[in-house]
DNA sequence: TTCATTTGATAACAAATGTTATCGTTTGCC
DNA sequence: GGCAAACGATAACATTTGTTATCAAATGAA
């Protein structure tokens, strides 16, 4: 799992392997609840196969925001670094194979590592894009229309389309089932 | 206008007035465009008076992303940190007092504070305040509707509402300015 | 296989929202 | 003060989207 990114880190082997001994190995059906909505989640998830849904409970209704598939890190972000109880949801869609490790290890390896400029610089931008990701999903709200939203989701997303039920994508989008249904016919019949 | 955070920085009287000395005060009047769509961006601004309205063009449409006030840094942030063609214009709402910076003068600083891990540690919860403020704003898009984020709007941010002219706030709130008008007409005759 | 569950399409109707146009008020400027 | 531009409310109508209900197809478990 972790060899093809050995390279990226400049680390003695023996950090490298002290630290990769950190992460745990565990296989879990689809639909299982990882992060349960109002836990202090105290663990971070590495996906080696499979697919996961973060969404969250709004008056009943499930609201999803974001999803994740091979080779992505996956928490309750704010959960997991301010130890605030999860406002959201962390849920299995397929059988999966993932790697977590606890906040406590998380921890202890960025305190070893922030003297090492390059991860440091690592760390900052990998903040800074997740920044960026939410300004452009959010600028899509504002801009486009459900159909133009969908669009580009097969457009720069095409897994989510192909691998995931579609009443989870109706609502990453903000529409409901049925509507995602007229958007696809009417797609379709225009072709 | 910096003698406020003096005491917040754990700098000497040299660096700090080193530092401080980079930054130029501006009188502009209202609507004055600050960093142009398509511009690099090497500016970053300090509000002191005034109001600042972050918008960018969809088909000849105009979108408001953000709004800042009194002693917050406005920037095209990704353009400001990438170098890329800011999508985004900057523009004053009211006539204003603010304080720029170039891009040159913050990596400087950026380069020689961080040896210091309290500043450090203080940029990069910066970052993640951030981050969790879109989600926030976006999670707010696919789970209310608009006469909700109207009153969330209200609540959380009132000097919004009482310093923007409507049609701002509509596009911001991802509405025409007639149902905006609408809303709040229907909010008035319900109380 | 068989049956229950999940998933997705469609129709009919209701509600929300956009568009265009008009009008009155406010604001800024000379 | 007076004029032009900006701003905001409202009406009428068009379009989009949600809701509820029904049915068919796919999927998964025993």
């Amino acid at each position: 799992m972790f060899t093809q990114f050995r390279n990226k880190f400049p680390l003695t082997d023996e950090k490298w392997n002290e630290y990769t001994s950190y992460f745990n190995r565990i296989e879990v059906p689809a639909k299982t609840v990882l992060i349960e909505e109002g836990e202090i989640s105290k663990k971070l998830f590495i996906i080696e196969k499979g697919c996961i849904r973060v969404w969250f409970n709004n008056n009943g209704k499930d609201l999803t925001s974001q999803f994740f598939f091979e080779n992505q890190s996956v928490a309750s972000i704010e959960s997991f670094i301010k130890k605030f109880p999860s406002p959201v949801v962390v849920e299995t869609i397929e059988p999966s194979v993932l790697w977590w490790i606890s906040k406590n290890d998380v921890d202890t390896i960025l305190e070893e590592i922030k003297e090492i400029p390059e991860l440091r610089d690592r760390l900052i931008n990998m903040l800074f894009q997740r920044t960026f990701d939410y300004m452009k999903h959010f600028f899509s709200f504002i801009k486009d229309s459900p159909t133009q939203r969908y669009l580009s989701l097969i457009e720069e997303k095409p897994q989510i389309v192909q691998r995931v039920p579609q009443h989870y994508i109706a609502s990453y989008l903000g529409v409901s089932t049925v509507h995602l249904s007229r958007i696809k016919s009417k797609l379709v019949h225009k072709k």
